[in-house]
DNA sequence: CTGAAAGCGCTTACAG
DNA sequence: CTGAAAGCGCTTACAG
């Protein structure tokens, strides 16, 4: 490997001192015009390239971003979320437009994750997203605002907490699922996903799915409800549940796509028609949702926005300027498994 | 925001020089034992963290592996191939189990993204993952080479050069699912995808695809070799100038299952049957393959195993240890897309 | 086993 | 507009 080329080896050739050198290659304002060309000329001449180590520990910022994907300890070796995973793809590209590079970290919700980027000075600041039992995450965002670390989070708000977040109107969407599906003829609503403090985002679907059957004088039958959390088994089994409890339905709400599509494989292995005998919704519109048999009715989340979102806050907080929580709508993608 | 504590800090708490400090933190056998719990007490105590920019820059190397993921400008707007994105959510989860860190960055295959990581010292080596014309991209690795970066890249083998590539059989795979295919009694076959050394994963596909057919005395008729790229748009377009051209065909190979995937869309749309008048086989095995209907028959590149591999090459390019480009067998997945 | 000192490659007051 | 100098926070010979 050849030995990299320095900013005085450039100032040695342009004749200039190497203080020189650095304002020419930052654009400053303050070098000649006809200097500056001439240094820039040389320096891609010989290829160079600031040494961002440097240059990152002298002005004590690193224009990075650093993207933690937690997740729960319980599916260990599968693969990531299909949802965060365009998250993921989303956010990578909103650093690059911004002009930040960006980090990226795999921890399980029980490591010690908290900060390690941001203390260790490899990142000016934080974006959070994953899954999990929310109860235990909410000590590490304790640990975090303890620690000053700057962060924003995927997720319905925390309105005892000052954080940031930016995260879908998950209680709208749940009303907006159920009405459509009630004003297709539905009346006896199956929920499957956890609906509890532990869930967050899961519970405001599920209380938006409860309130729309209530505007609509339904009753809610908490007997209907099974846990599940987000992947295809966890839906699979609880749709194998419901069946097994004996209980008349006529419409099935998974809370995510993931939820909906393990369900839709259990009732139709149990000899169920859909949406004939049962229609199904789920929640985020993944993929996969359009792909479906029937294809899947759901409510979308946008990811590519909520990646700029998140980017385009983390910079402002990283900037000291006024950030606020962004609450994004949904909106419901109605495809072939509600029957219209 | 809170200063952060360096290692004086913890030299002056401690009693000790700043050097020992630091050796005690780095479990440096040259530090007493007593000595090396107190410092490493008071570190804990303080929320203390290397600061990685300056151990980098004093020992010039950085635990971090660049992730160059490039992209035809064509498709600008659109989300990332998905199946990129489960090769990301390998390698991620693979460097964090070795202990590396990873800077994620998109680049548009004309922009002059060669070893702007590895130059400015942020990573030690790079990972390239993409698609696009070949022969561009052949150009960047070249001054790659020249400029002796390390890298390894996911892909066909290129004899001509010294790069460490990681991929799968192509050949192979495209023989296999051909002759699954035959076994099934289908005699004609179309083939969606470009078949030149603008993309030599798909060429290899297609050549292993005519081998088949030759072993199996079946005639390869060029005329039904349609060029698409990897997107659902274009092997939809494919599919209809396929149909247009009037050609007869019992069975359509798609080079990548999005090919096969929006091939199939355009025969839905001109009612065909699949699998009863067209069995249609893809490559990759992404997520969606298993949902559409009928599910998709295909060969599975296990990108798991893939993402581990290119972590662990680079990470010996790194060390300068001997590595080995590495061919990776395909899977043949059955589905139902071919009628069996 | 420990400490004093040099130096990684920059950025940025400070002085002119 | 330019240069000399300090210093960011570490690691690592060197000397003891």
């Amino acid at each position: 490997m050849k030995s990299k080329a320095t900013s005085f080896d450039i100032a040695y050739r342009a004749g200039v001192s190497q203080s020189t050198v650095s304002r020419a290659l930052r654009n400053s304002p303050l070098v000649n015009e006809e200097t500056r060309l001439k240094v820039q000329a040389i320096a891609k001449e010989l290829n160079y390239k600031v040494d961002k180590n440097a240059s990152n520990l002298r002005s004590q910022q690193s224009s990075t971003l650093a993207l933690l994907l937690f997740e729960d300890p319980t599916n260990d070796d599968s693969l990531i979320n299909p949802f965060f995973l365009s998250m993921l793809g989303s956010i990578t590209k909103a650093c690059s437009d911004k002009g930040y590079d960006l980090l990226v970290s795999f921890q399980q919700m029980n490591d010690d994750w908290h900060a390690e980027f941001e203390d260790s000075n490899k990142a000016d600041g934080i974006i959070l997203l994953g899954y999990g039992d929310f109860l235990d995450y909410e000590e590490k965002l304790i640990q975090l605002i303890e620690q000053d670390t700057r962060f924003v989070r995927w997720g319905a708000d925390v309105e005892s907490l000052p954080i940031v977040s930016v995260g879908c109107d998950n209680f709208h969407g749940g009303y907006q699922l159920t009405e459509h599906v009630i004003m297709n003829g539905r009346k006896e609503f199956a929920f499957i996903g956890e609906a509890s403090s532990h869930a967050p985002e899961f519970f405001d679907r599920y209380l938006g799915h409860c309130k729309a059957l209530k505007d609509h004088k339904l009753a809610v039958d908490e007997t209907k409800q099974f846990d599940a959390i987000s992947t295809e088994e966890s839906g699979y089994k609880a749709a194998e549940s419901l069946i097994k409890s004996g209980a008349k339905f006529d419409a099935l709400f998974g809370a995510s796509d993931l939820i909906a599509i393990g369900a839709m494989r259990a009732l139709l292995d149990n000899n169920y028609k859909v949406p004939e005998d049962v229609a199904i919704v789920g929640f985020d519109d993944i993929p996969m949702a359009s792909f479906t048999f029937p294809p899947l009715t759901t409510a979308k989340q946008n990811t590519k926005l909520a990646g700029e979102l998140l980017v385009e806050s983390l910079i402002k907080l990283i900037n000291e300027e006024e950030v606020k929580t962004t609450l994004m709508p949904t909106s419901l993608i109605v495809r072939k498994s509600c029957g219209s």
